[in-house]
DNA sequence: CTTGCTGCAAAAGTTTTGCACACGT
DNA sequence: ACGTGTGCAAAACTTTTGCAGCAAG
């Protein structure tokens, strides 16, 4: 899939949430859209509470209920994927449009590095062949420490 | 790395996590070492809680702090790792004297099933060194959905 | 003895829920 | 109009922390 720049994306993202929403009797509501829009303009992982704080500084109202109500609608429509980096907190981020990545997790500075995963989906489309199940999705996350911090 | 059964496993496992433990100028107690016995126990991928209420029912007395402050020596000491599968919600497995496994969850039932990821272990390493990190380790989530489950 | 450990209770933090009112469709 | 959505406040949970007394080294 080749990657489309963002004035390609943004446009038909709307339309595919909108009738996402529309199909399923549900409302695609001011707050939705504008929680959409943040979402579109994240580089990389986010959290919630990012969208929360980013959402306020522009004097968007909404409330955090709503954020976490919008992102299972996000990631049911598969615009948006949950990214498993901490068990103490939701992390997500864009997929939609966007070639599959795993993620490189430096173990000191918390810092999150993006790469191309290709050989990895046939990998895991056998896996879930070989166990009955459909595949729907896969994730590799690799962590590395800093070889200059000092060794506790 | 040949997979070694478990009497073979438990007796050294006791031993260098007692000598991780005085190493650093800690205490074996009798409680981290009940925990270690549990988490010995185990099979595949287990919650805090699994183990809490695992040694309440058969009599030991181990409140969570406790079981959280154990488990985090054991991560440091590599007998355990994290497994990142659920968001909410901290997962452990023990990993000593095991290969590396990679994790098939069914997103309808929640079920986790374990298979061997030799092939990752090369590409992890690498990513790391094009980073810049000393490698530190990895994991692969693959997600299904079981194809006789009602679409809704 | 000294220092770390445990259990308790409370705190901290994230995510969810109940509810009354508002708003898409 | 009907049925969802929203915000608020509170609940639900998991995980962490402070502290007094206890115990390992």
């Amino acid at each position: 899939m080749m990657p489309i720049s963002d004035e390609q994306l943004i446009m038909p993202v709307c339309s595919i949430f909108r009738r996402y929403i529309r199909r399923r009797g549900l409302k695609f509501t001011p707050e939705r859209a504008r929680i959409l829009d943040v979402v579109l303009s994240q580089e990389g992982v986010f959290e919630p509470d990012d969208l929360y704080e980013q959402m306020r500084k522009v004097g968007h109202r909404v409330s955090k209920p709503t954020i976490y109500r919008a992102l299972k609608h996000l990631v049911d429509a598969k615009i948006v994927t949950e990214v498993l980096i901490d068990s103490r907190q939701s992390h997500y981020q864009l997929i939609f449009g966007r070639e599959p990545k795993a993620h490189l997790v430096c173990m000191d500075n918390g810092k999150i590095t993006e790469f191309p995963a290709h050989q990895l989906t046939e990998l895991a489309q056998q896996v879930c062949l070989d166990n009955g199940l459909d595949y729907a999705g896969h994730q590799l996350v690799v962590y590395g420490v800093d070889p200059d911090a000092d060794k506790s």
